[in-house]
DNA sequence: CACCTGCTTCGATGGACGTCAAGATAGACA
DNA sequence: TGTCTATCTTGACGTCCATCGAAGCAGGTG
């Protein structure tokens, strides 16, 4: 199943990023970008974050939706900015609100790297 | 060694630890525990690590076939005992030496939990 | 039995990270 | 235009973590 659809949105470290875990050893560069990726879902406040944006409707969500997470709102923010430093999440600005949106693309490159040896 | 440290990942390998982000919003529990899993596969080190096991024939290798990763073996040896805490690996020692290998199931639920969005 | 090799554990150090409080900025409404 | 709400940024603090050197333990080999 090959979803070789890769947008060319981000500029940096995001889709063509490596090959399955189970194909072959990771270079020291490919560790350092996959790494990165799993690092900013390694956070259970980043990850709550990621998925309440990544199950919201239409796949966006603004920061007036999240405040449940058991941290302040600054902190909120510290870890949406990390999520999208690591490409994860895209921010817009539409009026007084910010909506936070998930980059499809990426979350498909790091399901595929986890790919079991054998499908 | 004491076994009471490890993560409540690998109770039972039938049962996922959480849905596919793209579903639902984690709980602050399942969040908890996903990340975990996330953070062990967070360092370039341990990333490394990790797919020279996976790819390694058969599925396992011992830490004499993991030696050019750039950090001293006492530090290699540190990344495996948290890989294995994390429930990614298991241990198993054949005379001489140690053979590492990949825990599959909790290799497949990190995969769904990635898993894009299935419309 | 003694030595040697391979791997783990211990103690310490330096850097990175998560968290919060306070200030700064952008847009909306009267 | 002025003020108010909502959000982001900065600075600081405490904690966790990666890394190393040295010591300790297990197993094989002469």
């Amino acid at each position: 199943m090959s979803n070789a659809k890769v947008l060319p949105v981000l500029e940096s470290d995001a889709a063509p990023c490596c090959p399955p875990l189970t194909e072959r050893p990771l270079t020291a560069e490919e560790a350092e970008r996959a790494a990165a990726m799993f690092k900013a879902l390694g956070d259970p406040v980043r990850l709550r974050l990621f998925s309440l944006v990544a199950s919201h409707a239409g796949g966006e969500a603004c920061v007036c939706d999240i405040s449940d997470v058991g941290v302040s709102q600054p902190t909120v923010s510290h870890h949406l900015k990390k999520l999208k430093e690591a490409g994860l999440l895209t921010s817009e600005r539409r009026g007084t609100w910010v909506y936070y949106r998930v980059e499809p693309s990426v979350l498909a490159a790091m399901g595929r790297i986890l790919a079991p040896a054998r499908p």
